[in-house]
RNA sequence: GCGGGAGUAGCUCAGUUGGCUAGAGCAUCAGCCUUCCAAGCUGAGGGUCGCGGGUUCGAAUCCCGUCUCCCGCUCCA
């Protein structure tokens, strides 16, 4: 059985050891939260990427790209709701040292007024809570007023409530005056909704279909930590799946089924997927239904994507907002419509930590340490070695790398024994190696070595590639290890 | 934000009554040796001991502050 990874120190101190993912600004002691892809990472995690953009754009005749501005109009964000709903009031009890949600423990407060049946009580505070939204003052007087206590320790001894802002704010030009305001996108969505009549109209692309986007977005999150599973800056693969509104159950049925496939095309193991539907309570307001991508990880099931029925909430917003009309002409029926959407929202750096999470193994027998990622994404797919730096076989290697590395993301080591160098590629995640010997020289074969089986065949050099991409595409991406 | 643990070479670590030029193994590099799975030989490079102050004749070691990572909460969704 492949050892089960307790923590994800391992995978960080592998992540390092062989450049992965380095921490940000580490020679100035670090900052919190941000990391650096290395030489190897920024491959996986472009191999990540271009797999989601060959299966969801490239490949469908349905869908289309898009790459909008990190930098949006700051309208864009008082529609999305993100304004008000990405501001949170926290509030810390100085005795319990817990942290609560101002605006929460006010609701919470109402409840109890009215389950005790003072419900001219709740209807006045709620009064109040209304006026007092993302105004902190005004939330801590009502707390004070009402001697709201902890719910857990019974105290009433709170710090000054703080408005923690999730959107990080910057200024747009040479001035810092508040006309010039902007945000860093929260999520890359947003530049989809905003762009909806540009690409209906510029392209012939028919109801339904999907806009896709890969990018960064930012979010100021209060508590960040788990390597690179939440951070501050991150990117994400979202795609909005326009739809007719009478048929959007079904369509999110279908996505979320497919989004769950898609992960365990990329190797991972399907025991360590789940579906997590959210409960009516714990849905945003615009959303219908939701569904979570979770994997487990060391710290337990955490979030991969969101797949969402989000109806119409979105283009309505802008319509109000923008007053422009971002209706869909239905030409068969003559009418317009507001499309519906189904939202998949998957986290670039998650699916990189889940990959590796997954692929990491301790080869005890063998004393290695393997990532057995899918040939797919491996960010090397082939390293060439020549036995001996000698006798010809150095000459013979170097040709079959310059070969192979136009086509295969392919690497050359002549560095230490034979078996170290298996053993590096092993680490690095590399599916094959190839080995030129005496006989090489002689007759023009080498040795392919298999990473999981450890399986050594011999081919003759000039159906390398042949051979490669037939196994770089049909092998299966997992062996069965006992 | 709270509690616990940690930070000395690329990695894993040793190094306290405060005292030689801060060490080891692995890794890396240059050679040697080797007929296919690490740990053979010789040599080399690499550390302002997380960072900043302080105490002291003298600080990796003591004190204060601060940054970062991991684990558990909390929070978020």
């Amino acid at each position: 059985m492949p050892e089960q990874l307790e923590t994800l120190e391992p995978l960080v101190a592998l992540s390092k050891r062989r450049g992965i993912i380095y921490q940000s600004s580490e020679i100035y002691g670090g900052l919190n939260s941000c990391w650096d892809y290395g030489p190897l990472g920024v491959e996986l995690k472009r191999n990540v990427k271009e797999q989601w953009w060959q299966d969801l754009v490239t490949t469908r005749e349905d869908v289309v790209g898009l790459d909008a501005s990190i930098l949006m109009h700051s309208r864009v964000w008082e529609a999305s709701g993100h304004v008000s709903g990405f501001n949170d009031p926290l509030i810390d009890n100085k005795e319990s040292k817990a942290r609560y949600r101002a605006d929460h423990l006010i609701e919470q407060h109402i409840k109890n007024l009215r389950d005790n049946g003072k419900s001219e009580d709740a209807d006045r505070v709620a009064a109040e809570l209304e006026k007092a939204i993302n105004n902190p003052d005004a939330l801590y007087e009502i707390i004070i007023n009402e001697e709201i206590q902890d719910p857990v320790s019974g105290s009433a001894d709170w710090t000054p409530v703080r408005q923690f802002n999730l959107m990080f704010k910057t200024h747009f030009g040479p001035t810092e005056d508040s006309g010039s305001l902007v945000y860093l996108r929260p999520e890359t969505a947003q530049g989809i909704f905003v762009n909806f009549d540009n690409v209906t109209s510029t392209t012939r692309i028919k109801l339904p279909f999907g806009i896709a986007q890969i990018g960064k977005a930012f979010r100021n999150e209060v508590t960040t930590g788990n390597f690179i599973f939440r951070s501050r800056e991150f990117e994400q693969m979202e795609l909005e799946y326009f739809v007719y509104p009478e048929n959007v159950e079904e369509h999110f049925e279908e996505w979320v089924q497919a989004r769950f496939d898609w992960y365990v095309s990329l190797g991972i193991d399907e025991k360590k997927l789940r579906l997590r539907p959210h409960s009516e309570d714990e849905l945003a307001h615009y959303a219908a239904s939701c569904s979570d991508v979770e994997y487990l990880f060391p710290f337990g099931w955490s979030e991969l994507e969101g797949i969402a029925d989000r109806g119409t909430f979105d283009l309505d917003q802008h319509i109000e907002y923008s007053g422009k009309n971002l209706s869909y002409f239905d030409q068969p029926n003559n009418t317009r419509v507001v499309p519906a959407v189904v939202e998949s929202s998957a986290g670039v750096d998650r699916t990189v930590l889940t990959l590796l999470t997954d692929a990491y193994w301790e080869d005890e027998e063998n004393n290695r340490t393997v990532l057995r990622l899918s040939p797919k994404i491996a960010p090397t797919k082939v390293a060439v070695f020549p036995l001996f730096n000698k006798q010809g076989m150095p000459e013979l290697a170097r040709r079959i790398y310059e070969d192979l590395h136009t086509r295969f993301a392919t690497s050359y080591d002549d560095g230490g024994s034979i078996g170290k160098r298996y053993r590096r590629q092993d680490e690095a995640g590399t599916p094959y190696c190839i080995t030129v010997d005496h006989d090489s020289v002689e007759d023009g074969t080498v040795t392919l070595r298999d990473r999981d089986s450890l399986e050594q065949i011999r081919v003759p050099a000039e159906n390398l590639v042949e051979v490669l991409e037939k196994r770089l595409q049909t092998r299966e991406v997992k062996l069965e290890l006992e």
